[in-house]
DNA sequence: TGTAATTATGATCATGTTTTCATATTTTTA
DNA sequence: TAAAAATATGAAAACATGATCATAATTACA
């Protein structure tokens, strides 16, 4: 994030980082969904079908959670044959559950 | 929250964990709340008058705010005189914006 | 081409969350 | 003790999210 001179600009842009932080995190603040990610950090191309089979899923409620990270940049897919395979867009997501997996583990 | 698909083949203590950092990033999870926390890191110890002040915000709901996390354990409080003084209960809480702070620049 | 496999989508229902408003409670002080 | 200051609370409205179901779309392959 860049710098900004006004004390106006400088607000803006500490409230725009804190809702970006949060939409960040509400992505991400459910169960589901960290599996999906933890699962990602292991095996770094999955399909649909193998993310269900792993996290013993739904295949619907699966897709959904999976488009729904894709379409917050989350995650990437790229088509397979008859497979969609996801993966991790950026290595800094599986970095925040890294952290709060050290971070949270005292509350 | 509702119960989520008992996972049968993963292990129960794997599903636990995820739903307690789920549980800790949603209470986080919204503006407002980060940036209480983003000023209870710098002024260990404010009224909720004094939050308001800084963080331009309504009384009541600051109050609704405040209270959820204190409830779930983020915020601790303490009276004084006729103002409340919230801080942060765990020091943990603040290392898990800190890394969000670092780790989602570049999203 | 027709069928199976894989994934996506949209509608719906139920639930949960956030905001707002009015008012209550607690404490201090004149 | 009454008024003021500070905070909390509960209900209602507005809004968002999650789960489920049925079905559509895409691809591969017999």
């Amino acid at each position: 994030m860049k710098d900004i001179q006004t004390t106006e600009g400088v607000k803006e842009s500490q409230a725009e980082k804190l809702e970006r932080i949060a939409f960040i995190l509400k992505t991400v603040a459910h169960p589901m969904r960290l599996g999906i990610i933890h699962l990602l950090e292991q095996f770094p191309r999955l399909s649909v079908s193998e993310i269900c089979e792993k996290l013993n899923s739904e295949q619907s409620l699966t897709s959904h959670h999976l488009q729904n990270m894709r379409i917050k940049g989350i995650l990437s897919v790229k088509r397979e044959g008859r497979s969609m395979l996801y993966s991790l867009k950026e290595r800094d997501v599986s970095l925040i559950i890294e952290c709060l997996e050290n971070c949270s583990c005292n509350m």
